[in-house]
DNA sequence: GATTGTAGACTGACCAGTCGGTTTACAGGG
DNA sequence: CCCTGTAAACCGACTGGTCAGTCTACAATC
């Protein structure tokens, strides 16, 4: 038997579920969200809904989780068919961006929603935080072993960066300025000018 | 001076209230935290509480307020003495990173606590990051008027500078690395290097 | 008839905020 | 110097609305 996500799913409840908490803890915050708004919004019960997740908590985390899973495989796919170097560092934050940007809602309860709360969500919060940096640090260090740049304290860039994306696209989710294609046209030419990489002109 | 005076002074409950809401709300953060956690840390009542402040929530934003007033006095008075152009933009940020630096529980309040609330905290935290924004990119756009660095999106730069502060300076606030120096060392070149800026060697 | 899934009325812990009362500070009058 | 009035500051037991989570009943499927 599987707890996690059952097969068998008549109504598709779970999902409806998912959705429904999807767009109200990204509009109006976790603690302000009553589980009875969810009930409402997906159309089901309090019963469907905690038979499905055993609290509140863990139907939020579920969501963050989902998303930063699928920012993540999105991420690692694109630097896949890269080579090393500089060239995976922009297919990264290309794809983050782009991913950040096609998803308005969970950027949002990931970037915003998610801060702020208690310890335990904290902590799952710092993971995905974590594994992201972790993930551009390491693309940084390949750079600069490679020689595509000079070297820097990669940490630092590393977080550095990680908050520069979630300020401007912040800004964008609450603001809708600036638009995702202005924020890749400005923000990816800053990003790798910061390391001192001038991008070859080969579009 | 005495500030503890033996019995009470009218002015002393005040602060009293106000240094054990920063304590509390920084590290447990605003909906964790109990309105009698903050009567015991300041060792004085609901009732005094109510007496000076109308609610949690105003409790609250008054120590938003306080921090953000002290931070923009600060990187205010940094950039007077500066002339122009990134000499500004350098002074203003040293004193930025400066103040955070020194001020880690009233950083971790601004930069952590007051996300993610409803939206009358949203609306004060936008109003405080737009300050700091619009400061931001006036110093750029002067910067570029002079000539010390080339045209760039300055509404984009400005919002990703002041994210990558913040991202490294939460770091900081949960894990206490990269200490302050490090970070100023560290960052400052980056950002100046984000926009095409070579720093004359002349410290 | 057992297992899985759904419904929704109900409960009880929790906690921001209240309220009647007490203490302190100080002014003016005797 | 001692009253006495009064206003500001302070105290803390209490309350009442809120809401996450429970529970019983029921439906569908094997």
């Amino acid at each position: 038997m599987s707890p996690e996500n059952s097969t068998r799913d008549p109504g598709g409840t779970r999902g409806r579920i998912l959705d429904a908490a999807l767009e109200k803890f990204a509009s109006k915050g976790y603690h302000s969200t009553r589980m009875d708004e969810i009930v409402a919004g997906s159309g089901t019960s309090k019963g469907a809904i905690y038979f499905h997740f055993p609290n509140k908590e863990r139907l939020f985390l579920a969501l963050v989780d989902q998303f930063a899973d699928l920012l993540e495989r999105r991420v690692r796919a694109a630097i896949e068919d890269e080579a090393v170097g500089m060239r995976k560092v922009q297919a990264g934050l290309h794809a983050c961006l782009d991913t950040f940007g096609k998803y308005r809602r969970p950027a949002k309860l990931l970037l915003v929603q998610a801060v702020g709360l208690g310890s335990s969500f904290e902590m799952k919060r710092m993971e995905v935080n974590d594994r992201f940096i972790d993930l551009i640090r390491g693309w940084l260090d390949e750079a600069i072993e490679v020689g595509d740049i000079q070297p820097v304290d990669s940490d630092v860039v590393a977080c550095a960066w990680m908050g520069a994306i979630y300020g401007v696209v912040i800004r964008w989710v609450y603001t809708g300025e600036p638009e995702p294609d202005r924020i890749l046209s400005a923000l990816l030419p800053v990003l790798l000018k910061s390391v001192g990489y001038i991008a070859p002109a080969d579009e």
